[in-house]
This record gives C-alpha cells, structure tokens and sequence, in this order.
DNA sequence: GAATTATCTTAGAACATTCTAAGATAATAA
DNA sequence: TTATTATCTTAGAATGTTCTAAGATAATTC
C-alpha cells in the first residue's frame, strides 16, 4: 500500500469549494449516478443494486461504501442483508437539474445539426433513454 | 459475477447517465468549482480567473478548455484577452444545491460533537467559508 | 517586420481512481 | 458446529486525471 497522503481536515475549516468537489466528484462515475437513480423510490439491497448494475460483489460494495462515507447514502442491516438509501432528497433534485442542462446541450446540437440533417419524423418528439 | 461490458456509443444515444456521470466529474475538482463561482456575476478574461486561482497559464487553460469541450462555459475573444462565461445559468443552482446538501451534513456533524464539543456562542448562526 | 501580451497546446511525470481477484466477515440456518 | 448467503475488505494492476515545463499560436502595438 503507498504512504498515506496529507491528512485532509473532515472538519468545518476545509473550503467549501473543496467540499464541493468532492460532492460532485463522487457522483462523476456512470454505476453511482445509477445507484441514485435506483434508489429514487425506495431503499434497495447490495444485492439488487448489484444485479440492476451488472458489477460484481466487490465492485458494488466499493462505490456503495464510496458514497455512504462521503454522507451521500445511509444504510440498514436486515438479516444477512443491508440495505441502502439516498440520505438526503436534494440529492435527486441535483440529477434533475444535471438532466435539465444535459437535454438543453443536446437540442442544441441537434438544433445545429439540423441543416444537414433534416429530422425523420415530426410526429413525436425525439426521445432520450433514461 | 462477471462485469457486464457496456456499450459506448459517442452520440445521442449514449445513456444518459453516462452523460450525467461525465459532466459531474468535470465539476468534481476544485478549481474548476471556483471558474464557475467566479463566473457567477460576470465573464471573466483567462487572465482574471488565473490570478484568482493561483494557477499558472497552462493549468488555467486546460480546466477551460475542458469545461468549454463539455459545453459548461463558452468564450468570446476580444483582442488578446479572451472572455469566458457560464453557458446555462441552471449550473450555478447545481452548486447552490449542492452547498445546500453539504451545509444540512456539516450541521448534523455538528450536532453529534454537540455534546462533547458545545458551541461557543449562540449570538449568531456559525459561518462558513464561502 | 519585431516585440509584447495573452492564451493555448503538448508530452510526460506524478498522482488518483477504478477494476480484478482472492479471501474475510457477518448473520442465519441446518 | 458447519454450511450458506450476503456483504465487505484488501492488494495490486490497469486506467484515468492533473500537474509541470517547454514551447506554439494569435492579436496587437511599435
């Protein structure tokens, strides 16, 4: 293992700039923006987050611990189970507004496109996958 | 379990989450929070924003050009200087969110040293870096 | 044109994250 | 206790990002 690098402070002096990006960090990796959109409804085991991600046990569990340290999620054991869940609401308000911003670069480039390439059908508006 | 080996098409059908991963990484480092927090009021020449960062020109330019290449900022050139802006104002609720997530965390964190670390004063509410 | 100022580009080193494989731990059931 | 299922941990390899240094380009002025 290589020598422990500077020991950031947890507390309340680090600049919230630095907060931040790590906030935003941790979400900028396809299987955790996942793991939040699976536990928008409800509370969801390894195990279904797992098979729902295609990842193996390690994997899984290494962004879920990921995200439980960074206060992102929380957890509960049942059993031979744990469950997890998203900590705090706001968090899926961020997805929202990142799929607001995301739709508009899109249409906008569709929009430049659009000369060259004339849309196939206006019967119904393009759809984007979830 | 075996990883399940996505697909990575470069156009309009990447999915969304992909998308989604990628442009909150771009946000995931902490020079990069503060291009957009200096942006937030007005434009700025590369030359502002790397005096207010402490970078050099080089460094300065890349998280640019990487946050331009994502579609976050655009720039206009007038003579030397080159102007930078914030694309989609929606960007600057993304960091209020955020900030607010954290803040609810840093408070609750708070709370739980409460009892063996009890607050100085209650004149008025504790403040945090900006 | 040459000099100046501002910005950009590139390559590689330094550093950080993610993936893979192997095994450890925890709760429960047999 | 042993077996089983679910989850977690670790180390190191593979991959990705950021930093540094050097120089290139672009617009302007002399």
């Amino acid at each position: 293992m290589p020598a422990a690098p500077e020991p950031r402070p947890v507390d309340g002096t680090e600049p919230i700039y630095r907060l931040k990006a790590d906030f935003f960090r941790l979400l900028g990796h396809p299987a955790r923006v996942r793991v939040l959109e699976l536990l928008r409804e409800h509370e969801r085991t390894v195990g279904d987050l797992q098979a729902a991600l295609g990842l193996d046990s390690s994997g899984t569990s290494q962004h879920l611990t990921a995200m439980r340290r960074q206060g992102l999620l929380e957890s509960r054991r049942a059993g031979t189970s744990v469950y997890y869940r998203v900590k705090d609401p706001r968090t899926f308000q961020l997805l929202e507004t990142a799929k607001q911003i995301l739709t508009s670069q899109l249409e906008e480039t569709r929009d430049l496109l659009g000369g060259l390439n004339p849309p196939q059908s206006d019967a119904a508006p393009a759809r984007t996958r979830s």
